[in-house]
DNA sequence: CAAATAAACAGTAATTATTACTGTTCAATA
DNA sequence: TATTGAACAGTAATAATTACTGTTTATTTG
């Protein structure tokens, strides 16, 4: 469905320069499925080039996501969080602050919740992130 | 609205030992609101009992959190990982294993989506973790 | 085309978050 | 009261990420 862009457009509409590294560090993600960690991305970049340094996969990862060429699967993996509101909820995130709100479901409209769903998945809890600007953000 | 349960019968009924510094640690995380990280908690958990060990804070964490005594803000919090599929979905994400599959968004069912939120949060999209158990894992 | 300039890079050191290990304390039990 | 196992404090080790430093590369300018 989603057609695939070449880099150099997807460069030129996010704002960043295209170089060798950048450019084969994307093809390589793009042929991994699922949800990989920069480890992951590094060991197979490494079978084309070589001499790359695990710190450039990094900060590449960091620029792309920056600048919108791609996301990841949560913006709250750094340190672990506990939750302290026993009440079911869900989260407003903010994706500049990374700041986390509480805000309860029924200020979300009603989840049209299943117990079980495809391939016999066992349904726990639905957790929403409303991820966004914050007022303090904007 | 939830009434406050004594620790102890916390502890009976989630299968767990009642100890000094589990009681403290708890009644210190109770009081704090928001979504706390372990270095929080043991700054605070430190002005009631000053002996008490960063490790014992961060085990008993995970006690509470495996045994279902407390939760986490997010099951995925560890090392990141980049989102490569393209397409507009959201996550069953397994309890017991922590695997993340992907799942389109008309299997959920139709979300209520509002662009702008109390407080002037302004939306850029939804993302749901439908949390429960995986058919390797039941 | 050659020198200057700045961005990006590789390699490595440092930091942060977390877990593992070790010897000691403590509380329940025989 | 002696035994014993769980829990603890203190510290070492590991994993993930970021910071730093000197070098390479591409671009711009004279
Ligand atoms: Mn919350
Ligand atoms: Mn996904
Ligand atoms: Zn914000
Ligand atoms: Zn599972």
């Amino acid at each position: 469905m989603t057609l695939i862009k070449p880099f150099r457009e997807l460069c030129a509409e996010h704002g960043i320069a295209v170089t060798h590294q950048r450019q084969v560090l994307y093809e390589v993600m793009q042929g991994m499925d699922g949800h990989p960690s920069p480890e992951e991305i590094y060991a197979r970049v490494k079978r084309k080039i070589p001499s790359i340094s695990l710190a450039t996969v990094y900060k590449n990862i960091h620029l792309f996501v920056e600048s919108g060429v791609l996301r990841e699967v949560s913006l709250h993996h750094g340190s672990q969080r506990l939750e302290m509101n026993a009440e079911e909820h869900h989260h407003l995130v903010c994706s500049k602050c990374k700041s986390i709100e509480d805000i309860d479901e029924s200020s979300l409209g009603a989840l049209p919740k299943r117990r079980k769903l495809a391939d016999g998945f066992l349904v726990e809890r639905y957790s929403v992130d409303v991820i966004g600007i914050c007022a303090k953000c904007q």
